[in-house]
DNA sequence: TTAAAACTTATTGTATACTATATCTTGGAT
DNA sequence: ATCCAAGATATAGTATACAATAAGTTTTAA
């Protein structure tokens, strides 16, 4: 007999919760780059045993938020300047391609909904709400890679961005006046929303590599392309 | 005390182990697209216990090789067309920009490096070796990655790669011709070659995304871009 | 005193045991 | 005969136990 291969249905293991909650500690930082991760001692702390904690931390793993070092121990990743830079172009790169294939078919739904992150991130931006503003930020990029009908690209571009959260909330706590121009970001957006409900690719792709570009955080080092 | 960070070692757990085993498998469809994985069958076979084998298929599924369906199973992954279009736009963007990235700093031995892998890949197609020939075929793009000095992107192509092999060795079996034509594909390797030896960015570019787009295996599907 | 060796401890990697759930099988009622 | 329910079985998820290795500590010899 054939296998039947089953539907999706919802179910949270111990792996997922304890992959979630893991990522989140490493997001704000209360794991820092670089501290060491003690299986015995976090699957403790969370008051679930090594196996499911494994299976989270391999994930961790392939997403490039730990670093594992054979027999040594699991590490909490460091992003390199080089990494971060690599990271930027290919933001720049996929989040492009992405406005421009979602010109072609964005509707109405998803250009009000991308309208209503911007609303609600203006509105974090006057109240100076740096944190909120972080997540709408997020939302509007995920919005937009969405309407491009590409899964696989979403994943990509989730997963860089979620990678460049760590240090974005670090800069926030050190000195926040770096990320200010939030309201500049809004803007920024909206036009690349106009962009879009005008369905002119190639605008939306050079909005969104210019809007990218402007918050690379190593302005100093030189830009090729 | 501040955390020391290992250097990397080389060691192969048996999870490690387990997982080459278990890709390559479903590389070569001795793991058919659509079947189940049975953990404690398939680690009896390879004579190791659930344990490493868990985090070998945690891995793989974070690769889109296999899909796991929570209490219910793992099972091998099989592409659909949507995906496949998927790959290939994704294949177009990234190695196009590699392409471009790899022409400002190749040197020669990297260039002296992929004429090799052409000249292998020539002699292969001679004698109708296609197995040989899909090899020789993912050293090139490997190597045109490469020289882009981006090792996320590098990944990312990688893993684009790997997730169509599986597809091209059923190609190869069922009906070679389709394959065929490899001395064109090493025609146009050669093109791009040249144009990186001469440092033209758009012009490498350009190549590589034709090329890319020309194995296209849904070609009846309208192209958008 | 210093350095190497032997020993101890901590921690990762692996195997096994247990638990919970999904699937299959059997039996009974209509 | 068909459908549903209760029990049996298979299998994934989790916990624990054990093995191997790396790191740390003490001891001993020069």
């Amino acid at each position: 007999m054939k296998a039947k291969i089953p539907t999706r249905i919802e179910y949270k293991s111990l792996a997922d919760i304890a992959y979630r909650i893991i990522r989140d500690k490493i997001l704000i930082c209360e794991l820092a780059p670089g501290s060491k991760i003690v299986e015995e001692k976090l699957a403790q702390e969370m008051g679930i045993s090594r196996s499911p904690l494994r299976k989270a931390l391999t994930k961790l793993e392939k997403e490039e938020f730990v670093v594992v070092f054979p027999r040594k121990g699991t590490y909490v990743k460091k992003l390199s300047p080089q990494e971060i830079k690599e990271i930027y172009d290919l933001r720049r790169l996929l989040e492009g391609f992405a406005a421009e294939q979602a010109a072609h078919f964005i509707n109405g739904n998803q250009l009000k909904k991308m309208k209503e992150i911007c609303k609600k991130h203006r509105s974090a931006a006057q109240k100076n709400d740096l944190l909120s503003c972080l997540i709408h930020n997020m939302e509007f990029h995920n919005a937009l890679v969405e309407a491009s009908k590409n899964t696989k690209l979403l994943k990509m571009v989730n997963n860089l961005h979620l990678q460049l959260q760590a240090m974005r909330l670090q800069d926030i706590k050190q000195s926040p006046e770096i990320i200010g121009a939030q309201e500049e970001v809004v803007k920024e957006h909206l036009a690349i929303i106009d962009a879009l409900s005008k369905s002119n690719p190639k605008l939306a792709k050079k909005l969104v590599e210019e809007h990218i570009m402007r918050r690379y955080p190593q302005k100093s080092i030189e830009l090729r392309g």
